[in-house]
DNA sequence: ATACAAGTAAAACGAACGTTTTACATGTCA
DNA sequence: TGACATGTAAAACGTTCGTTTTACTTGTAT
């Protein structure tokens, strides 16, 4: 594993764990094991680093959103939310603890949520046969209302997302 | 109004614009309007401020839930989002920031969720005639993601989720 | 008159921040 | 052999952080 990624990982796990602001560049060269001087040369600076985060997880977020149907949506959200836990989505954290005053943060959470909902159009127009922005938009709500609030509820608020979007889903069929 | 008041007003208002971690006590004290001497013996120190910033926000933001169906917790929740904006739940913002590692913060947090479900449940069975946890964890879920969505999505994301419970409630009656 | 609560203005505290620099070690390739 | 890229260790940069302190003003109630 090349320096770059290893500090990619140890920096999103830091983030999300202890959030962005709270994290010290000190914490960061302890976690990812390497000298201030070589973190600096790779990261460029913190929020060049945050934004590379989110590049990175939003890549491997949406290879698991390659699917065929509005069910596996939510099954691969409750494989991540299972595997990497939850502490609610790290693009929007990262963008509100900066105040969106930060260009390439706010850029990053932009182009993913914009990739985000296209997805779940493509989704939706598959299973459903044509397009319907309206069903897009509430399944695009329960993924996210599924995210927060497992945060405190428990991946059982993933299920119940689930089974809401099934209904919503064989209603819009008839 | 009194400095107290004052205070936790401007506090709520930097805190949820720019983030807790990102609003400096020099930031608050020219917002406030007082000098920091004031503002410590009133505030105690800056977590116990977020605490009562959340606090605050707990009372005026549960007092709208103040309704009898669940379609009045929508509409109550599309006033708050056009009276106030949205930059996402400042009370799962405010315990991601600090990492859940802050005692007041993490249990202003706790009470408020745990009362927000708790009167989720209490509109639901009163519009049901009948104790529902399933539909109650999704109409959590559909309120929780569109506080999220609409942050990038617009105030449709609310109308959308209203949409969707009223189909969710409509099928749990039959 | 005086004691006291409550406010301001501004300096100071040490600690921590993000970032850069200095000095040195190592492996590689022309 | 020697230049170069890549790394470490550690000190230092100036700034900002949350918080406390010093010195002074004001309104109010005994």
């Amino acid at each position: 594993m090349d320096m770059t990624s290893k500090l990619t990982a140890a920096a999103e796990r830091l983030f999300d764990r202890h959030g962005y602001m709270a994290t010290g560049m000190d914490r960061l060269t302890e976690a990812a094991g390497m000298s201030s001087r070589t973190l600096y040369k790779h990261a460029g600076n913190k929020a060049q680093l945050m934004a590379r985060v989110l590049t990175e997880r939003d890549r491997r977020f949406m290879a698991r959103l390659e699917v065929q149907s509005v069910d596996a949506l939510f099954a691969a959200l409750e494989d991540w939310v299972r595997v990497e836990g939850t502490r609610g989505c790290l693009f929007l954290r990262s963008r509100a603890e900066t105040g969106g005053d930060t260009p390439e943060i706010a850029e990053a959470v932009a182009a993913h949520k914009a990739a985000f909902h296209k997805r779940i159009e493509e989704v939706v127009a598959v299973n459903l046969g044509r397009e319907d922005p309206v069903l897009s938009e509430q399944v695009l709500v329960l993924l996210e209302g599924a995210t927060h609030a497992a945060v405190y509820r428990g991946a059982g608020a993933v299920s119940a997302a689930r089974a809401a979007a099934a209904i919503l889903l064989e209603r819009a069929r008839a």
